[in-house]
DNA sequence: TAGTGGTCTAGACCACTTT
DNA sequence: AAGTGGTCTAGACCACTAT
């Protein structure tokens, strides 16, 4: 690994553990190149890395500090909602409602490049903050090209984390829109009565091509997506 | 204006200009050190940023190119709405609810670091997508950073277009969420029941401070917000 | 083999904030 | 005055791509 890699993530460790709760001081660029052993520049890296990615706020002339949680989230929910909720220093657990062998329908045959009828990895998991799911992940995976998918045990690790693992990805695209929750969907949730929910669509590529297409299907009353831009 | 920036801009122009068109190689680092005669460092910096911001997009061993115009377009839509409407070939046009002057309510006032009860613009805007409407802009105005906001023809400019040339705009934080539209937006957005819509809040800040507060509700049967990432 | 981007070093000067 | 982050230099070695 990197060395500003592992830099990135000791930094990170501290802030999901909570030991460094929110506004706390992170340590300076001189002090992680002691600590680490390598120049200011490449602790400098980790930390800007940090910064643009909304884990830390950097303030010129006085220091590094864990961001507040609200400017947290910004794409590492679409990328990892459990280390998102960790980071939240809330607790997170997985509930696995589906994970099967399936025939392709039109769409998800269209979705990941596959005929009708092939056979298509298929999961369900609610993922819980605290006692309440934030997001429904229903995700679709071409077999070819993560043969293992079934046999892992998702309370331990996401499928995100899985995937990422099994084949490099190399991009990504997503739709994000509102939309009236299935009945089904509610009853995941957790939800009495249906209400607007913030849906993101995404397909995922690896070089060998489309890897995955997941719907995350959020609560509006529980969760928002932030995000900051620089012009 | 530091060497970094001043090399972005120059890439940034030539693709702006159409110079370099989709795919087009951009110049080297090294090239780039030479020309602005500043060290590799410097230059890859330039590049390295853009690409972040999904301008460019780097290949190890082979070259940095101007980024497919699909990578570029995932913050248009947050960014203009007309020109997004218009690039797909669909009629676009304006109208203005609201466009006063108001005293800032305790939420208007924190979110443009004023006083309650301060004079800020406020202006509500329907953006519609051939006879229908798909987005209601609410804005509210920081009136010393944009004198002249109440005095424009917003069926000719968007406000966000005024205000980039008002003032120039440095960044922006945004939230996504999905929410249940209020009567008063059902009206303005000509939807006889209440459904789930999309709701962008977004602050947008220039060099002297926060300059506007917008937030953009869309229909979700009428509206989804795409992207692209590269890992 | 030559060129490219990815990582890293060991310095330097500056503007800024805190004490 | 001391410490911090922001910028920059002039090198270096590596893995990868193209030829």
């Amino acid at each position: 690994m990197a060395k500003f890699s592992a830099i990135k993530q000791h930094v990170y460790n501290k802030i999901a553990s909570g030991e460094w709760p929110e506004n706390h001081p992170v340590s300076s660029e001189n002090a992680l190149a002691l600590q680490f052993k390598v120049s200011r520049m490449t602790a400098r890296r980790a930390l800007q890395e940090l910064a643009n990615e909304g884990i830390v706020i950097r303030t010129k002339g006085s220091g590094t500090f864990v961001a507040p949680i609200k400017s947290q989230t910004s794409f590492m929910a679409i990328r990892n909602i459990a280390d998102e909720i960790r980071a939240r220093q809330h607790r997170y657990h997985a509930q696995v409602q589906v994970l099967r062998r399936e025939h392709a329908s039109d769409l998800i045959a269209e979705m990941l490049n596959l005929q009708p009828g092939d056979t298509v990895f298929h999961s369900v998991i609610s993922h819980y903050e605290n006692d309440l799911p934030v997001q429904v992940e229903e995700r679709y995976v071409n077999p070819a090209l993560a043969a293992d998918y079934l046999k892992q045990n998702y309370n331990e690790i996401t499928p995100h984390e899985y995937l990422c693992q099994a084949q490099p990805l190399t991009e990504a695209s997503h739709e994000i829109e509102a939309v009236t929750p299935s009945n089904q969907l509610c009853q995941w949730l957790l939800l009495t009565k249906p209400e607007p929910c913030l849906r993101i669509n995404r397909r995922t590529w690896s070089a060998e091509g489309v890897v995955t297409y997941a719907v995350l299907t959020h609560p509006g009353s529980r969760f928002s997506l932030g995000g900051h831009l620089q012009f």
